[in-house]
RNA sequence: GCGGCUGUGGUGUAAUUGGUAGCCACGCCAGACUUAGGAUCUGGUGCUUCACGGCGUAAGGGUUCGAGUCCCUUCAGCCGCACCA
């Protein structure tokens, strides 16, 4: 009886859909086991070869899992609302609700064929309204929060209020845009209008006037993660920075907490770093400079407070706020001069191009430790957004500071012993402190740092900015708020009116989902007008309806809505928590079902995400964890990249000006041109000469110069796309051997976190093997399996496996696994063993990774029930212990020959019997034993004199 | 510039975690069965040497009886952050 993979998977895979096998309910008298995988964006191109890596293996996981008996949740949906489904829809013209279905349902064809356990009942997508509901929902209560620092988690913004009527701002520590004081007289005198816009500046949902980076292509604003070296990563296009009014989420509130959060989760160190780096905490010292001959003052900050005494000027950034009121008259051209160049350049330009610039300002600061006046200067190489948007330049110890310093002819004071600084900066923190004043020297201050190392001058001029009330001690974070509205139409509606006063109200929790109306253009504009304004009839309550003309409607009063959408990230940050509770209209997860299912146990994606969705997805977790909605900090306990597919392109050698190719050991004798050929045409090298004379029509009458008769073709790893004719879609596998041999070979190919290109040569290794496997189980045209007893080599061939497989299953490493597979069924076949007792846990082992073979062999040996459900098997120590061991026997380290000891046998009498052996021969005679290394059950090393 | 990771046959990789480097495959070579094979089966395959042997885990050094594995230096590649003060 032949493999027949069609026939078998066919069968099984409606017999799971008919019984439905993987539905899971929440079983409290099981452990439950949470795996989930990244969702995929339903893009036009479909699946390739590269997404079902991290599927399959969560699928073998969630097997095994199921077969250790756990309750397991393994769901899969679609992040279906952002810029890439939009995108794709515009590039063909159609609405991206009809490309996201088509898509969507292409997608899912093709998962189903690939024999995953995943939950459909428990599908979501994000642009379902009963979905999105909880997405509008989520962003109401960070609406209706405020972070309090002193407790360090989201508080309602009503408490704020009570603080407020009670305090002002005194004793206040909480996170906010801008740092405001006022006493409970004044909030109570203040306008219900000016209430709201204080209030906004403590929001976790906030809208804001913020530096955000604007992409004209796309038509819309995007977030720090969405721009790579100064363009969008969608497209490529153009960025630029521009102060806008745009909705944000207080990211930056919980940078400690998604700090800390990483040391108690299970990631890679890899992915860990790029979260702190972007993170990027630094602690330093703000300091106060006031502005000489004025009432201006203005602080800095700096981590080098120790070089307070090498201040040889002050730098601002170009947007400070600060930098028309330091301009002096004289200096007022000049500056605006420069103001208007900055201006005009994009961020890839600011990258691109790190030229020396600025301009003085015509004012002096006062160094508050000296007394002593310095320049101010505006330049762009001080960043708005970091820190306070002004610095202490101190050029001796700082190569940015250096640069300038030399470039516009400013002093550099040298502060650590032994230092030369004619070349260039000395800006490592080691070293010892020199040049400061005397203690007392100057009126200013008392404090001098001669003598001590950096770091001690560091903490001792903290101190002394502390006790001297100079500045603070203060800790910078890089991670920023995120911006979260889009000028798109492809996300959620943001579910807020303005009121007559222009503020932000938020339309009634009871009437959510506000639903994404139609609109007759979608696509975004240039200039940033929301595609939404275009809307004529929204509505929201999937069940009552109302409709409104483009605004909120109240006693007659007309409110207009919010027209921007919500960023790809919204839907994407809970829908872990929605799967856990997909059809619950009343709640988004409800709490039982939460403290049931937890947190995701096992995490696996791409590390693109490292900087987006796994900080925004953390954030939002934890604010709901604040909130009590969810019962876990981190939402996802094990976290594992794997490695990215690249493509890997075949290249035909035509030989110029003609018709003609050459195989590629041997067009080094001719000029050519490489061409690429379609993978697909293309196996082990090896062109089909007949379908690529059929590919196209122009080498319908090629000719080729062969070597032994097949032509070859050359290679390149290439990044997988149409235009290299290298994408490889699973379905073609799956046609051409089946399912369970792709799950295999995209497990065999390597450990799962490394990239590598993808690579058919090799597959028939695995096709074979599930060949070699099935005729351990058929003869010619029967079931061969018989009941004998197994010998101990067929039970230790057998037990070895499952030592090695569960072992590997638990640290991930498949590819191990299936190497494992091949010994064991070899060695069975060449013991000619057909016997249940062997074969059957061969069957469930082999259940995780080869689905559809497990389920026909297990019914084949009689099994009524889905081998989903059988037990994992245990391992018999006992029948993998050898009779004796093979000791190898070495001189001075170096390995001579080996051994047979008795199993068991102890170190000494292994030391026995070596030196009993050794010292017999010949050779030995006249050399003394200094010692004998005996490691227990492998080596004996005898160190000779 | 700062931080992280990686480096093993012609190829993908493995190595019981410091114990005979190269498991399992691909490819290649030889053989068997075949009208035929992109089928199946058997054997071989790190380099070097006729051989005995010698050399081999990017390069160099160190620790150790023993190093692919640990430490130091260098080189190469990949990734993250980057005028972040």
């Amino acid at each position: 009886m032949e493999y027949n993979f069609r026939e078998i998977e066919k069968k099984w895979h409606d017999d799971w859909v008919a019984k439905q096998v993987y539905k899971v309910e929440m079983d409290p008298s099981k452990p439950k086991y949470y795996v989930l995988d990244m969702f995929p964006y339903p893009s036009g191109a479909g699946l390739h070869v590269g997404h079902p890596l991290g599927y399959i293996a969560s699928d073998i996981y969630s097997r095994y899992k199921r077969l250790q008996g756990f309750n397991v949740l393994h769901p899969m949906g679609y992040d279906a609302y952002g810029l890439p489904a939009e995108q794709y829809a515009i590039q063909t013209g159609q609405h991206p609700e009809i490309t996201t279905k088509n898509n969507i349902a292409r997608y899912r064809e093709q998962l189903e064929k690939i024999g995953f356990c995943f939950d459909w009942s428990r599908e979501v997508r994000t642009c379902d309204p009963g979905y999105y509901k909880w997405t509008q929902w989520a962003f109401q209560q960070m609406f209706n929060s405020y972070y309090c620092n002193d407790l360090q988690k989201a508080r309602p913004i009503s408490e704020l209020v009570e603080a407020f009527e009670a305090n002002g701002t005194q004793g206040l520590n909480v996170a906010c845009s801008e740092e405001l004081s006022f006493t409970a007289e004044e909030w109570k005198a203040k306008s219900e209008k000016e209430k709201q816009q204080v209030l906004m500046n403590y929001r976790i949902a906030y809208r804001g006037e913020t530096m955000v980076n604007w992409c004209a292509a796309l038509g819309t604003v995007l977030a720090n993660d969405e721009v790579v070296n100064g363009v969008s990563e969608r497209g490529g296009y153009p960025v630029e920075q521009k102060v806008m009014r745009q909705w944000c989420l207080r990211v930056s509130a919980y940078a400690q907490r998604l700090l800390d959060g990483l040391e108690t989760i299970d990631w890679t160190d890899s992915l860990k770093e790029t979260q702190k780096n972007w993170i990027g905490r630094s602690e330093g010292t703000e300091v106060r400079f006031k502005v000489k001959d004025s009432d201006l003052e203005f602080t800095i900050f700096t981590t080098r407070a120790d070089t307070m005494f090498g201040v040889t000027f002050m730098v601002l950034a170009p947007e400070s706020e600060l930098v028309p009121q330091v301009t002096t008259a004289a200096q007022k051209a000049e500056v605006e001069a420069y103001l208007d160049r900055t201006r005009k350049r994009t961020e890839r330009e600011r990258i691109a191009d790190r030229s020396v610039t600025g301009v003085f300002s015509g004012s002096y600061a006062i160094n508050p430790f000296t007394g002593e006046a310095v320049p101010i200067w505006i330049s762009d190489y001080v960043l708005a957004g970091y820190g306070t948007g002004a610095i202490m330049a101190v050029p001796a110890h700082d190569s940015r500071d250096y640069a300038f310093a030399k470039h516009f002819g400013l002093e550099i004071r040298p502060l650590v012993e032994g230092c030369d600084v004619s070349e260039e900066s000395f800006d490592a923190k080691e070293g010892i402190v020199c040049n400061s004043p005397k203690a007392g020297a100057t009126p200013y201050c008392d404090l001098s740092l001669n003598g001590l190392t950096i770091k001690e001058a560091i903490a001792a001029t903290k101190q002394y900015v502390k006790a001297h009330h100079l500045g603070r001690v203060k800790v910078n974070y890089r991670l920023r708020d995120a911006i979260f509205s889009r000028q798109r139409y492809w996300g959620e509606p943001f579910p807020v009116y303005y009121d007559k006063e222009g503020m932000p109200q938020m339309i009634p929790a009871e009437c959510l989902p506000l639903l994404l109306p139609e609109v007759a253009k979608f696509l975004p504009t240039e200039t940033g007008e929301p595609p939404l304004g275009h809307a004529t009839k929204w509505a929201w309550d999937t069940v009552n309806k109302q409709v409104v003309e483009n605004s909120l409607i109240d006693n007659e009063t007309i409110f207009p809505l919010e027209l921007c959408t919500m960023p790809g990230f919204a839907g994407s940050s809970a829908y872990y928590l929605r799967y856990m509770d997909p059809h619950n209209e009343h709640a988004l997860v409800d709490a039982q079902v939460d403290q049931y299912w937890r947190n995701v146990d096992l995490y696996i994606g791409g590390t693109e995400h490292a900087t987006g969705h796994l900080i925004y997805s953390r954030f939002w977790n934890k604010f709901l964890f604040d909130l009590g909605i969810v019962c876990e900090e981190e939402p996802f306990k094990k976290l594992i990249n794997q490695g990215m597919i690249q493509g890997r392109s075949n290249f035909v050698y035509r030989i110029n000006g003609t018709n003609t190719f050459v195989s590629y050991n041997l067009k080094k004798d001719y000029e050519v041109t490489p061409i690429h050929v379609d993978v697909n045409i293309v196996s082990n090298d090896v062109l089909d000469v007949e379908a690529f004379k059929q590919w196209r029509p122009e080498y319908n009458d090629a000719e080729f110069v062969l070597e032994d008769g097949k032509y070859i073709c050359g290679w390149a790893v290439e990044k997988m796309s149409k235009s290299m004719f290298n994408v490889v879609n699973p379905d073609m596998i799956v046609e051409k051997y089946g399912a369970d041999t792709l799950r295999l070979y995209e497990m065999f190919l390597g450990p799962i976190e490394q990239s590598k290109p993808w690579d058919t040569n090799g597959i028939d290794g695995v096709h074979r093997f599930l060949k070699k496997l099935w005729s351990l189980f058929f003869g010619n045209d029967s079931l061969k399996v018989t009941d004998g007893e197994p010998t101990p080599a067929e039970l230790k061939a057998i037990h070895k496996l499952i030592k090695k497989v569960t072992y590997d299953i638990e640290h991930f490493s498949y590819n191990t696994s299936i190497s494992a597979f091949m010994i064991c069924v070899n060695e069975l076949t060449s013991l000619k063993c057909s016997k249940k007792a062997v074969l059957e846990p061969l069957v469930v082992l082999l259940a995780p990774f080869a689905p559809h073979i497990a389920e026909e062999l297990w019914h084949q040996l009689g099994h009524e029930t889905t081998v989903c459900d059988a037990e994992w098997p245990a391992y018999n120590e006992e029948y993998l212990v050898e009779q004796s061991v093979s000791y190898v026997i070495s001189f001075n380290g170096k390995a001579r020959y080996n051994l047979q000891l008795p199993v068991g046998i102890s170190k000494e009498e292994a030391e026995k019997a070596a030196l009993e052996n050794e010292l017999s021969q010949k050779w030995m005679e006249g050399k003394t034993v200094r010692k004998v290394i005996v490691v227990p059950g492998k080596i004996v090393n005898i160190v000779l004199g």
